[in-house]
DNA sequence: TATGAATGAGAGTTCATTCAT
DNA sequence: GATGAATGAACTCTCATTCAT
């Protein structure tokens, strides 16, 4: 549990350089200054530049994964799965944006396994939105025409927030949490008894309250 | 009289060299070779590799632009002018594939004024997102609570195409284009008198007409 | 006798820029964009870059040795012939100031033949700066340790007049050509009966009509 | 704690390159080759061509102002330091000849700052061979007609031994540097008491005690 | 653990020159 | 006489990576 500062910081300012400037632009050179280590020393730290791109990815995919996971009750309804996953994707693309900007970004930039291996991850969590998707078009729950590109549409709605997203915003996080929850329920015409429904129709927990379980779960914390 | 294939072919392979392995990964040498040049020959063609990426990224945008200000009739009702949108914006989003690709991902590798310069364009051009989504929930035609995230939403979701779109896929692009105005329609609650809207609601011009009107248009054709 | 314009045009351009910036750092295609021709046409009227060096440096060259043909007496006593020969020379630094740059900073640019040609040249006109001193010493009329040792040091004083002339300086032409001749004279402790000589000592003829000799002869005109 | 070799193998590589070709004509390859080091261990050492350009010459300068600072006894009478002058300066044409050369030569490589602050320096020391010439001619000691024409024909004659000396010619260094003493007080008509001065008149310090203080010194040894 | 020195490969770009038209 | 297109060779400089210390 004892922090390796040096080795978190590399990570740390690899993410910011590789979000800021992209993969290629980002020499090596520039990671081992802004981490104020020689690059000689930077290779104690890591492999090559492509595995610290994998790393990266994989932590935040995994990450991503662990705080959904933890978040979206497989027993709940499709409404209240999707609004889960959106709230949650949506929180975490903010509060680990840097990172989720790479992973989205920089796929290209890895070769064999290492892309496999982050591919496969993100493919077995969109297929949860997959899931949801079709499950609530089969209940009758969401009118939508076809389930995969309504899922493409989603996942794309809600990686741009990464993009867009300013620390310095007017709107908090939460709440962006829940706009963006209520656009998907609408984009999916999701009802019950002929009338559309809302967040608070498919779940209690106010979106500030997820916001911080995220933000604990992302930081390391375990899922109790 | 005849074109000039050269410089022709040269923004052909660049734009397909930049979009699949990116702008910095792509060498010079890449190029001219898919272009069958030598490097030499092919700074006849171009001043510096930044200036061919701003050149293609320009005329990405001044060719969506057109096509958008052909299609989108500004005295149409915002819903119809939504639609138009989607429409338009997906199909260049899959006519002009790559280059939508590289439009959207590479801005970074450009500064100053090139920078700049692509920056205005697009801004411009979604300014008359927000516009028609603004006038629309003034109208009450669309029931959605920050217009400016729904622009954010729409427009993502809509870049998106070109990320996962594939040629060989099962589904026609007017499908596509049609599938997404339908899901824009939704996000953003379009109904009048108490009942949504769809696209015939909107416009009677079917989404395979409008395709081959922005096929001809993004070939150079006038606009009539 | 009618000018071949673009021919000269170029020569002259060539001269400026190699002086300015020096032989190898002047690209063909600045002379040519200076010239106001395509580099293609450049090659027209010059065979190689260096060709073109080896010309300017040999008209240069020649010009100065038919001036100082033309101005020195070799029937004339040393010290008349030394303030001649350093009246002529110090004109022409600045009446074909860049040339004589070029020709004095960029012999190592040439090779082979071209070299040996210029330097040729240059030794011929030499000599004659060596005789005069030579003889001066015999007659007792210079008193100078070792004669070539005084003719670098005169010739390399007179060179760098090139160096320093500004077309805005306060000083005439001719001025500066007597005070380097009073100089020499100086220099060499030229003196008869014991007495120094001056410029008036030994010529009649006043610099500026010298110096007007030289521009008309320069310019091509025929020595009569 | 013994001498980092390489660098100075490289800058002493440079300057003979510089000085035998220019420094357009010399590429950093043959540098590196001479140095037997790879271009890029090169790029270790230096930042970049015109830096290792400008450092030759500010370390070439610095040293001749230290020389001469140690050399020139400003209490001294105008002819003893006039004397001092240009023995050390001669002396140093000799001592670091293809320094001087290149320094003399390739000015106009140089931009910017790098420029400015090797002129300056170069300004700073021909201040002094000036205000020497003016006072001499103040005190009648010297007879010139405008010491700054005087300034710039000796400064020039004796930059002018770079040029020419060979280090297998029949002549001493000590020698070349009373020879050109001796043209130096000839030149300005150095006399007191109405009779020509000569070296022994203002030195007696010998011109290879001089020249062996010169070695020492710019050796990096201390002034005493 | 840390790093200065080293490097082969390759980056983008410019060079003087040629040639078909 | 003029030129747009073309090019092989070379340019300065940077890359990710290694290794002896």
């Amino acid at each position: 549990m004892r922090g390796d500062s040096t080795a978190e910081r590399i990570k740390s300012v690899a993410v910011q350089l590789f979000a800021q400037k992209g993969f290629e632009a980002t020499a090596i050179r520039e990671i081992a200054d802004a981490a104020q280590v020689s690059t000689s020393s930077l290779y104690h730290y890591i492999d090559t530049k492509e595995e610290l791109l994998t790393e990266i990815m994989t932590a935040a995919m995994l990450k991503l994964i662990k705080c959904s996971l933890a978040v979206v009750d497989p027993t709940d309804s499709p409404p209240g799965r999707l609004v889960a996953l959106v709230r949650c994707h949506v929180g975490m693309q903010i509060i680990d944006r840097l990172a989720a900007l790479v992973t989205d970004n920089e796929i290209r930039a890895l070769h064999g396994d290492d892309r496999a291996k982050v591919l496969k991850l993100r493919d077995e969590y969109e297929e949860r939105w997959t899931s949801t998707l079709t499950e609530g078009k089969e209940d009758g729950v969401f009118d939508v025409a076809v389930p995969k590109v309504a899922r493409l549409a989603l996942l794309e709605m809600c990686n741009g927030v990464a993009r867009w997203y300013k620390d310095d915003g007017p709107m908090a996080v939460a709440e962006i949490c829940d706009h963006f929850a209520t656009l998907a329920l609408s984009m999916v015409n999701a009802q019950r008894d002929g009338r559309p429904l809302r967040i608070a129709d498919v779940t209690r927990e106010p979106s500030v309250a997820l916001y911080e379980r995220l933000v604990h779960i992302a930081k390391g914390g375990v899922i109790e």
